[in-house]
DNA sequence: ACTCTCACG
DNA sequence: ACGTACGTGAGAGTG
């Protein structure tokens, strides 16, 4: 027999709060809310043994409800922040419950709850719904019993019909005509004034419904009667709104609300971090607590060591294995060094070094390795993938990439070494990297016996760590944006790094020498002025000269002394004439160090490209990031700098670069999850958003903004991606604080849409601890909460910015891989070659350029269709300086 | 290893 | 009263 239990979470958290004295555990954190959560959810499991478990929460603000009535629950206080901080716990601890849960926009949990006892009815299953409000009694029915918590949390009555019957001479459907009579003050209901419980079931015994109590109310003597005639509309409506809804737009498979008891291992973690120390040990988590710290990793493990002879042999093994780790040594794997890989079976693992690998008895592991179709889990997929293709071994089939999968899981986590992994998944046996190598000059490759041993744990914790976190992608929705982008993604990422840009030397070389004839002007003229030599790449030195020697006077200052940054300099140009000189000579010493001499550096003399690493599990947001050289902070700005574009040439003769940017990607974005009317309006109409912007804050005709005017307007739009604040508006624009708030006061005045968003993205991000983009990518705010302000006003901008920029990466990260595909199938020579956050670049052949100018936007403005167009500029030219 | 500065989106 | 615009990487100087 089926037994479905279904809990009303918000009721639940909330007695259970009121019901407990405020606990917190060592580290400040409220855990009363939880703790009645948890003993709450320990009876009825033991007592209940429920086949399907489902908990329901609200969300969003505003419900249906509000429409009609827009005071809905108007009366009702503010939730304390002791218990919205609990929330996510709560959340986390029905996960580790292995319960499913359910919120929806716009839908209160009684709707859900609702629209699911109805379901389960027509599956002729048994159902106990469990809340503290009364008004969910409307929902029992024969095989829907109502358990109404008592006393806090610690009794719960239950009511079926008859119960409901006995106790208040009511059926089921006449609850939501008592809450029409008598009202609810918790939930702002208005009802009849002067009517309370008694006389509301008097009415109802003797009339039996709101109708017939009105229509009857002629008959009603006395002060009673006229209160009602007054309050007959009041009564009505309270009625429609204690209604619970049961249509909720929910899609119900009883796999996922299936129950089959929790997981020990997870609850035990939760309960420690909580430090439920009495569960803890009337629990007996001894037993999972030892799983945790004697895994499987650790137990002795067989390795075997596979040599020339013994790797044919091996090769019948290969549909055996588990997970894989090739072991790369080096921070660049264009020029690393690839030790070998360790192959994790069932019942033991290998190594094979290198050598090996390659030998020519290797053959059909080459071969499986190579087979898209030999599903492979491993740890930085993206590193094995170059560092193998530099040695001639191809690799594809990875279905899971652990670092990738943690990155995902917490993009701020920035240990992302298997030792860290496997510790923090409480497997013990993985050590860490340093200690069997090494590290800095000290670093020496051991025996191979010890190799081995280290590399196998690796493979093997990879198998018990995946197993792990394919759940917990699952749990956070994760499944589409880890499967269909970021593991694609980095196949793509590999290529285009394998692939590499073909750099001009003589181009570069031409434009240093000219910077070094002028550098060396400059500092002729600094030294004059100065009256004397110095290092004027010290800031130590320059701030001496200007601020002690000069008598220049200090605008700012830095931890260590007074600041000599460009925006100080540019203040005290007018003051001295050296100071002029120094902003050309950092300009220049700029160029010459990092893009002339640095870029020079990264050439391969084997090739004549640079190849750049793409890095996939850095960036908050979920931007990519390059490094070795960064090929993301090629001048532009600066026609000076620009010229260094020139040098980014195609690598076949007659063949073109062509780069495509999204215009304004990030307020488009915006517009979207905003919603806000006159920002879509604007991209519908494809204006100039600053303009458009100055037209609508300063309420003038796009003839009369003038220049000044769109520029404060581009200062505000830029302001509001990044997380407005009064402060930093004033900074960029060089105006007061109040200036800088009115401003931003006209535009949400304007944009009241955005503002909305703002306001709610910061509220979401208190109640859940983290913020989300479009794709699901997630970053946890913990933050948010704190009472040093400056953290937390650091976190709540990072609130509004993360789903802006965060998205925008989805966007184009989503392109890249749909523009992979399509230049495969349509079998197009061209190559995609780098991408630069909003745009991508190619090389192209002279006969593809026409073909490439239209599919490229196509694909980018498609890759993920908003509420507003996506739009793509497109241009090339023989480098990519012309490519404008 | 850390700080300052500056290049990009 | 507080004190910052969001996200990166690299070079040079200093400790």
């Amino acid at each position: 027999m089926s037994k479905l239990i279904l809990i009303d979470g918000n009721s639940i958290a909330n007695r259970a709060f009121y019901a407990l004295p405020l606990l917190s555990n060592s580290s400040g954190l409220h855990t009363n809310a939880v703790f009645g959560f948890t003993t709450m959810l320990l009876k009825l499991i033991e007592e209940q043994k429920p086949t399907h478990f489902l908990v329901a929460f609200d969300a969003g603000k505003i419900t249906f409800r509000h429409t009609d009535y827009k005071e809905y629950k108007g009366g009702r206080a503010k939730t304390p922040p002791e218990l919205s901080e609990q929330f996510p716990l709560i959340k986390d601890l029905i996960r580790a419950f292995t319960i499913s849960q359910f919120e929806l926009e716009g839908y209160e949990a009684d709707d859900i709850i609702g629209t699911m006892t109805r379901a389960a009815d027509e599956q002729g299953m048994d159902v106990l719904v469990v809340t503290g409000d009364k008004d969910m009694l409307q929902l029992a029915s024969d095989r829907v019993t109502i358990a109404i918590t008592r006393k806090g949390i610690s009794e719960i009555e239950l009511y079926d019909p008859a119960q409901l019957k006995e106790r208040y001479g009511l059926t089921p459907d006449q609850i939501r005509d008592l809450k029409g009579l008598m009202g609810d003050s918790s939930d702002n209901i208005p009802g009849i004034p002067g009517v309370g419980e008694k006389t509301a079931l008097k009415l109802l015994h003797e009339y039996g419904s709101v109708e017939e109590v009105l229509a009857n109310a002629g008959s009603i003597k006395g002060k009673m009667g006229e209160k009602i005639q007054a309050h007959a509309d009041d009564a009505r409506m309270s009625k429609e709104l204690a209604t619970i809804f049961r249509d909720v737009p929910m899609s119900i498979s009883w796999e996922e609300q299936a129950y089959n008891g929790y997981d020990k291992q997870a609850l035990g973690s939760v309960f420690r971090k909580l430090e439920f120390k009495s569960l803890l040990e009337k629990m007996d988590f001894s037993g999972a607590e030892e799983t945790d710290e004697e895994p499987a990793v650790l137990e002795e493990l067989n390795t075997r060591i596979l040599t020339e002879e013994s790797v044919g042999d091996f090769a019948e093994k290969l549909p055996q294995v588990l997970s894989l780790h090739v072991e790369v040594i080096g921070d660049n794997p264009h020029n690393a060094v690839v030790l070998g890989a360790a192959f994790n079976t069932e019942d033991a693992a290998y190594y094979a070094p290198l050598d090996v690998l390659k030998a020519e008895a290797a053959e059909p592991v080459r071969r499986w390795l190579a087979d898209p179709d030999k599903p492979k889990k491993m740890c930085d997929l993206h590193r094995a993938l170059v560092a193998l293709a530099w040695e001639g071994i191809p690799l594809e089939g990875c279905v899971f990439d652990v670092m990738l999968a943690t990155y995902l899981l917490d993009p701020t986590e920035s240990t992302l070494t298997l030792n860290a992994l496997a510790s923090k998944y409480k497997l013990s046996g993985v050590k860490d990297d340093a200690e069997v190598f090494g590290k800095g000059a000290k670093f020496k490759v051991p025996e191979v016996d010890q190799v081995s041993e280290h590399l196998c744990r690796k493979a093997a914790a990879i198998y018990q760590i995946a197993s792990i976190q394919e759940k917990e992608l699952e749990d956070n929705g994760m499944n589409r944006l880890y499967h269909e982008l970021e593991l694609p993604l980095s196949n793509v990422l590999g290529d285009m790094e394998k692939q590499g840009i073909k750099v001009n030397k003589q181009e570069l070389e031409d434009i240093g020498r000219e910077l070094s004839e002028r550098i060396a002007q400059l500092i002729g003229h600094i030294y004059e002025h100065a009256g004397g030599e110095f290092n004027i790449n010290s800031p130590k030195q320059l701030g001496e000269i200007l601020f002690d020697r000069l008598n220049l006077p200090v605008y700012k200052k830095t931890k260590t002394g007074p600041s000599t940054d460009a925006e100080v300099l540019e203040r005290l140009r007018t003051k001295h004439e050296i100071v002029s000189h120094i902003l050309d000579y950092r300009t220049l010493a700029k160029l010459q160090s990092t893009y002339i001499e640095g870029l020079l550096k990264e050439i391969r003399p084997s090739d004549g490209k640079i190849h750049t690493v793409y890095k996939q599990t850095i960036a908050a947001t979920g931007r990519l990031s390059s490094q070795y050289p960064n090929l993301q902070n090629i001048p532009i700005r600066l026609e000076e700098g620009r010229k260094i574009r020139k040098a980014f040439v195609p690598s076949e003769p007659g063949w073109r670069i062509l780069a495509a940017d999204y215009s304004q990607i990030e307020l488009r974005v915006l517009a979207h999850i905003s919603h806000d009317e006159r920002l879509m309006e604007a991209f519908h109409e494809n204006m100039d958003i600053h303009t458009k912007t100055a037209m609508d804050v300063f309420g003038v005709s796009e003839a009369e903004v003038d220049k000044n005017m769109r520029r404060s307007a581009k200062a505000v739009n830029f302001g509001i991606v990044y997380g407005i604040s009064d402060y930093g508006l004033s900074q960029n624009l060089d105006i007061t604080r109040a200036e800088a708030a009115k401003f931003i006061e006209q535009y949400f005045a304007v944009f009241q849409g955005v503002r909305r968003y703002m306001d709610d993205i910061i509220k979401k991000a208190r109640e859940d601890g983290y913020v989300t983009t479009l794709l699901q990518r997630r970053r946890y705010l913990p933050e948010i909460k704190a009472s040093n302000y400056n953290l937390r006003s650091f976190a709540e901008r990072t609130a509004m910015n993360t789903p802006i920029q965060g998205t925008a990466a989805d966007i184009i990260k989503l392109a890249m891989v749909q523009m992979a595909e399509r230049l495969q199938e349509e079998k197009l020579k061209s190559r995609m070659l780098l991408q630069v956050h909003d745009e991508l670049v190619f090389e192209v052949p002279e006969e593809e350029l026409e073909t490439m100018s239209r599919l490229v936007p196509e694909v980018m403005e498609n890759a993920l269709p908003l509420d507003v167009p996506l739009k793509v500029d497109v241009e090339h030219g023989i480098n990519w300086y012309e490519a404008k």
